[in-house]
DNA sequence: CACTGGAAAATGCCGC
DNA sequence: GCGGCATTTTCCAGTG
């Protein structure tokens, strides 16, 4: 006994193909992206500062998510009874 | 001066919403993907193997044989006594 | 009344600084790690073959056994052409 | 040929064993640190808060870096020339 | 083409 | 003992 069932066999080549198939998507994309960079190289852009302007801009998105996360775990630690508040 | 011409920061915001809705496309289908492999699992597949699948299924034969036999001769390097893995 | 005793003040911060220093510990420590692969690398060693070897060592045979046979059972498993994958 | 030299078993096997030895250590510390926390679980402390102040103390100094971090990042990008101030 | 940093995956730990 | 979470490890795109 291997922990398969009896129609594994159909049901695992319909999961490899349907990842496979994802990945395959999101290859297209991550060429489609590149292109997205080398078009822009070709009008003129600093692709490297273009990088950073997307990554800044996530940055900041992440930085203020972050923020309301350490203040929801501040309060949270802070409604506790005991020791949070010894801690503090 | 700058050398971008007079339209640019209209070019650069279409860029950076261009490569912001393919990222963004990139992460619902890194989401899609997990979730299949999510629902292959409550399904009683282990997740770890079918990783392991998905990988072999995309290294051709030549790059296994290769991996195996640098793996084999770092192996069999461990298992002589002394100095005399000799670089064959 | 927060169930812990007058001097857990003073408790809490020797527990909190003891734990601090042992991870601090266990940072330099997995710095020096790292540095040994990189010293291994400067030597001409491949440090993905070699995390593989230490890996290796790790696992003892029975568990090896057990990866192949279930792997063996993925890959038989998508080569038969139908539901032909019988749980043996 | 394989690319390691001639004395590379001795090597290799030394490489190997300090890498282990390190792990050992960590290994160690790793349990010792889970001990501290039983050990204060054990004197009434809660241990999730115990790890909750822990981690905040952590991520308070990372916050902080993270802070400095950001606004060099901006800084550079704003003293670029071009693209990056038209980002802004 | 080797290095680096950031994303994805594996592992270990905790509470149910 | 299983699923979710945090930590650690591995992988890969991007850069010089």
């Amino acid at each position: 006994m291997n922990g398969l069932g009896p129609a594994a066999g159909d049901q695992l080549r319909t999961i490899v193909e349907r990842i496979e198939h994802v990945e395959e998507e999101i290859r297209e994309l991550t060429e489609a992206k590149k292109e997205i960079y080398v078009e822009a190289k070709s009008n003129g852009f600093d692709v490297k500062i273009l990088r950073e302007v997307v990554s800044l801009r996530k940055q900041d998105e992440k930085e203020r998510d972050e923020h309301e996360n350490l203040l929801d775990a501040y309060l949270h630690a802070l409604s506790k009874p005991a020791a949070a508040a010894k801690a503090a």
